[in-house]
DNA sequence: CTTATCGGCCA
DNA sequence: TGGCCGATAAG
C-alpha cells in the first residue's frame, strides 16, 4: 500500500518519514505524517521530535510535514519570541529547542538569549583537549569549603580523615578545602597528582601556583598508607556485600510469600 | 497489552 | 485550516 518510508535528509541518518491518507471518515483525505528513528521509534509531532532530539538537532526551521528544513521561518521566530517568553515567564513548559533560551542569571526581567546557530567561515575545533581545558579561577577549590555529605535527612554523614603529612597551601587551607582540592584534582584528570613542587608557591602561591595541581604542597605516599587504603576498601566491599545478599533473601522471602497468598486466594 | 487510525480541540 | 494528541478500534 502507501506504507513507503522515505529517507529523510533534514534529520541524522536513518531517520524514515512516512505520510498516510486517512481513508474514511469525515477527515477522509487528510494525511498524517510519522517519522521513526533509527531504533523504530514512531513519532507522530513536532513537538515529541523536539522532545526526543533534544539539542542534538534544532528543529526550528524543520518542517514538519513536509520533512525539509524551511529557512523562511526565521521571521516566524522573531513572533515566538514574546510568545516564549511569556510562555517560560508564566512558569509554563518551553517547546524545548525551538524556544530561544531565556537567560539563567537572576534578574527581575527574562532575558532572551541571542541564538547563534551557524558561522559562516568557522572551522570547527576538533581540539577536544582545549576544549575540555576551562579557565578557571585561581584558588577556586575554595569554593568547596564547608561542603559536607548528607543523606536524604540532611544529616551529615561521617566526613573523611586526611593522612598525615598532607598540608594545604594558599589563604584558608583548612583540611576540609584540601580534602576537597584533592578529591576534586583525582577526579577531573588522570594525570599525577604530586601537589605543589615548587618551593616558590609555598611562599607566593598567588604568583608561583602550578594550576594544574591541587592546592597542597608535595607529598609522599608510605606503604601503610596504602595498606590501610586497601582495607578500607575492603571493608566497604564486604558490607556492601552482606546489605546486597540481606536485600537478595528478604525479596525472595517477600515473592515466596506473595505466591502463597495468590495459591490460597 | 500494543499499535493504527480518526475525531476533535485549539491556536 | 492544520497541527497535535486523546480516544478507541483493531491486532
Amino acid at each position: 500500500m502507501e506504507r513507503k518510508k522515505t529517507d529523510c535528509p533534514a534529520l541524522p541518518p536513518g531517520w524514515k518519514k512516512e505520510e498516510v491518507i486517512r481513508k474514511s471518515g469525515l477527515s477522509a483525505g487528510k494525511s498524517d505524517v510519522y517519522y521513526y528513528s533509527p531504533t523504530g521509534k514512531k513519532f507522530r509531532s513536532k513537538p515529541q521530535l523536539a522532545r526526543y532530539l533534544g539539542n542534538a538537532v534544532d528543529l526550528a526551521c524543520f518542517d514538519f510535514r513536509t520533512g525539509k528544513m524551511m529557512p523562511g521561518k526565521l521571521q516566524k521566530n522573531k513572533q515566538r519570541f514574546r510568545h516564549d517568553a511569556q510562555n517560560l515567564a508564566k512558569g509554563g513548559k518551553p517547546d524545548l529547542n525551538t524556544a530561544l533560551p531565556i537567560r539563567q542569571t537572576a534578574s527581575i526581567f527574562k532575558q532572551p538569549v541571542t541564538k547563534v546557530t551557524s558561522h559562516p567561515g568557522n572551522k570547527v575545533k576538533t581540539d577536544l583537549q582545549r576544549a575540555v581545558e576551562q579557565p578557571r579561577q585561581l584558588f577556586w577549590e575554595k569554593r568547596l569549603m564547608g561542603l559536607r555529605s548528607s543523606d536524604i535527612t540532611e544529616q551529615v554523614l561521617r566526613s573523611m580523615d586526611l593522612p598525615k603529612g598532607l598540608q594545604g597551601i594558599g589563604p584558608d587551607s583548612e583540611d576540609d578545602v584540601l580534602l576537597s582540592a584533592i578529591a576534586s584534582a583525582l577526579h577531573m584528570s588522570s594525570a599525577p597528582i604530586t601537589g605543589q613542587t615548587s618551593a616558590a608557591a609555598e611562599k607566593n602561591p598567588a604568583i608561583w601556583l602550578n594550576t594544574t595541581q591541587p592546592l597542597c604542597k608535595t607529598f609522599t605516599v608510605t606503604d601503610e598508607q596504602i595498606r590501610d587504603q586497601e582495607l578500607k576498601v575492603f571493608q566497604a566491599r564486604r558490607s556492601l556485600e552482606e546489605a546486597l545478599t540481606a536485600d537478595g533473601l528478604a525479596r525472595a522471602a517477600e515473592n515466596s510469600r506473595e505466591l502463597l497468598q495468590g495459591k490460597t486466594a
